[in-house]
Order: structure tokens, then sequence, then C-alpha cells
DNA sequence: GGTTGTGAACAAATTCACAGCG
DNA sequence: CGCTGTGAATTTGTTCACAACC
């Protein structure tokens, strides 16, 4: 279920807040979503709300970490040191948050060697020994689009059966793997298009009250 | 439609290939999608194919384009010049499809009047200015969490209505502008999720055949 | 003959609404 | 009495299947 960890972020901040107890109507309200939908996710993972009360902030965020994997790190390769590569490399965001950054992979021989965000870069033919020496859990795929599905088979046949694609381009995976993509440009696409009814109505003719509330919704999720 | 610029991405790959006509199957082929799927999204934009034949990959481009807001350049001003967003300013993806980066800000004093991928840094404070003067159509928001919702606020009151934010965090926006968001760590949590279920399975058990083939499902639209 | 465009059938996801429990 | 957990109702999205058309 994609809602989890956005409930995960949720009862982060509640914890922060020390927070003890939550009902699912402030959960829903804080993560954006229904009551009814937060229940039945929650319910999911088993039933660990008390009737009357509301669920436990800490015992929620303990089930739900381990759900979700979140007591071990999964280490990260990417694949592609180009612009979004590299700025990915140095975003800390992954570290912080268990998913270090094992190693940079790179297919051109001018940048295999050179030093980006304190790691250096390997070439795309030792993926294979890079993935067991480091133990990779997840792939990154910031290549330009033409070699993304190579680049997911060659993952897919060194063990790396979770990955991550940036490039714009379709890549598919054997059933044992999965794939999530995020296309930057796409999300700008949808956005200029939205913007682009809403100015050709001079209103919001365009556009019906649906569809003004799907445009609300997560670009991901 | 948010398969609209998926499809509209096959067809330029189609047109560098010189390929003057398409088919739905193919077309749902290539995109990775079903073929009624792709024929029910196009009629959405008016009937542009010809039965019998299918249809015409530049007359669909061009209606696809407009339909999109791809006949002009819609500039962007990323907010919050940390890590994220001095990679994002970086990233050639924007520019190279009309989405060019007009600004960069941050709250930060010291960090204003730096340059950045050759953007000085200009304070938040300045905004309202610099979205009229340079006509600024769409926001990125790159700053932590806490203080996304206040740079929305403000990009809104700015009157830029179309946000991309990249905190992790749930922001909201008034009806007549649209928000869409990308998370980093949470495609990262959904994977490792995923994988964990995997694993604890030693097989497929934890999760059935409809559940795999969502994996493999996009990660935004 | 081949392919579109679309109503009808189906499936999935969301929301409602309330019984059951604390 | 309040809130969870969940079956039933509703809405949304997808796929099928075929008439209409080139």
């Amino acid at each position: 279920m994609a809602r989890l960890p956005v409930y995960l972020r949720t009862l982060l901040e509640l914890q922060a807040e020390s927070v003890s107890n939550i009902s699912s109507e402030r959960l829903a309200e804080m993560a954006g979503v229904n009551a009814a939908k937060v229940r039945k996710d929650l319910s999911f993972l088993g039933s660990y709300g008390t009737r009357g009360v509301g669920y436990d902030v800490e015992y929620l965020l303990f089930q739900m970490s381990r759900e979700l994997g979140l007591t071990k790190d999964w280490p990260v390769v990417i694949v592609g040191i180009g612009n979004l590569g590299a700025a990915l490399s140095n975003y800390g965001g992954f570290g912080d948050r268990g998913y270090p950054v094992a190693a940079l992979i790179d297919a051109d021989p001018s940048k295999v060697g050179k030093v980006i965000s304190g790691h250096i870069v390997r070439h795309l033919d030792d993926l294979p020994e890079i993935v067991t020496e480091l133990g990779v859990a997840i792939g990154v795929i910031a290549t330009p689009a033409e070699t993304a599905q190579e680049v997911a088979d060659k993952l897919v046949a060194a063990g790396v059966t979770s990955i991550l694609n940036f490039a714009p381009a379709v890549v598919s995976v054997p059933p044992e793997a999965s794939l999530r993509k995020v296309d930057l440009s796409l999300e700008l696409q949808i956005l200029s298009f939205y913007r682009q009814r809403d100015a050709a109505g001079e209103g919001l003719e365009g556009l019906d009250a649906l569809d003004r509330v799907a445009v609300q919704k997560s670009a991901s999720a």
C-alpha cells in the first residue's frame, strides 16, 4: 500500500511533538486523506487500534516500521552519473532515511574513477561484484532514456530487484522485480496541462469539481 | 489525464524514427498499457484517428502538444537551494523540455547572492516581483518539510498556481492552484516494503498476482 | 480487412454507515 | 459514549467487445 509511508511520516511528526495517541480522524486530516481510508489501510497491518480511544503512536510506528522494512538499511546504487545522478548522490535525503548510497556507477570510462560526493565512480561492468560486496538492495536509474532498459536488465541480472527509474522511458522488469518511476518533466507537463485548461476557460469551466480535487492528489502514490 | 505525457513521449520517439502512422495496439505496447485505454484516452482529446488505419503521428503530436500546453515555455522558479534544490537547478532536463529555470530562491540570507548553475540566488521576499518580471508559471518546492506549506502559500499569493513539491510533507493549496508531489524517500520506502514482503515469504506467497502487476505501475501517475 | 470510438461489463478503490468493543 | 474495524454501497477506472467507418 503506497500510502503507508505517508502515515509513517505523519506518525513521526506526532512522535516528535510527544503526542502519544491519535484518532483516525486526526491522522486522516494530517495525511490529507479520508478517515475511513486510514482505518482500512491500518487494519491491513493488523488490529492495532483501540476502540473508543484511537491508535498508540509509538506502537503503531513500531509495527509500521517493521512492516515497511525500516529496521535495517537498504544500500542504494546509483547508475548514470550525469546531472541528475550526481545531484541524487549529493542529496542527503537518501542516507538520512536508511538508504545509504553504496556506490556510483557509469558506463563512460572518462567518468569512472572520478570522486563525486565522496564516492568513486565505478564501471557498469563491475556491477555484479559491487552488488554482492556492498549488499546493494535498490538500484536507481539516472541514465538517458535510451540505456534505461539495458541498465534495468543488468541490475536484475546482478540480483537487484528493487528499482527506481528516473529516466523518461518505459522500462519493464521480470515479475520477481519491482519498479517504480519518477519522471520530472512528466510532472511538469501534467502541471502545465492543468494550467492550460484553467487559462483556456478563463475560469474553471474546463474542469469540473471532481477533476479539481484530483489535481491536488499525489503525483506519485 | 496523467498518461498523456507518456503517449507524447512515445509519439516523439516514433517521429524521430520517421514513423508516420501508428495503431492504438502498437502505441499501447510501447507505452506499456492496454490498447483500449489508449483509444479511450486519445478520444478524450477528440477524434483524431482514422478507422482501419490508425493515428497520424505528426497530427496527433500537434494536437497533443496544444492540449498539454507545450507550444510555449513555462518558466520555473525553484525555492529552497539546499542539496536537492541545487541539484534540480543543475539538472538540464527542465530547460530542454520547455521549462527553463527562471530563478532560484532561498530564505537564508547567507545563500542569497550566490551564483548556482548560472543563476543568482534571490530572497524569498522578492518572490512577487520575480514572478511578475520573469513570467514564472511553475514553482518547485525543494525546502525542508517544515517550510513547505509556507512557501506554497507564498507562491500562490504571488500568482504561481502550478506547484511541484519535493518536500516530504502534506501541502494543501486553494482550489485554483494545482499541486503535484514527488517524495523520493517515499518511493524508496515503497520499494523496500515490497522487497521485504518478497523476502518474508521466501517466494511470492505474501503478494498475489494482481499485486505484482501493480508493483510495476508508475510511481507517479 | 483493419482499426477506431464507445457503450456495456467488469474490477478496483473509495466512502458510507454502523455494529461491536473499550 | 467514542472510535475502530469492516460489510455494503458507491464511485472511479479499466477492459471487453462490437458497431461504425475508412
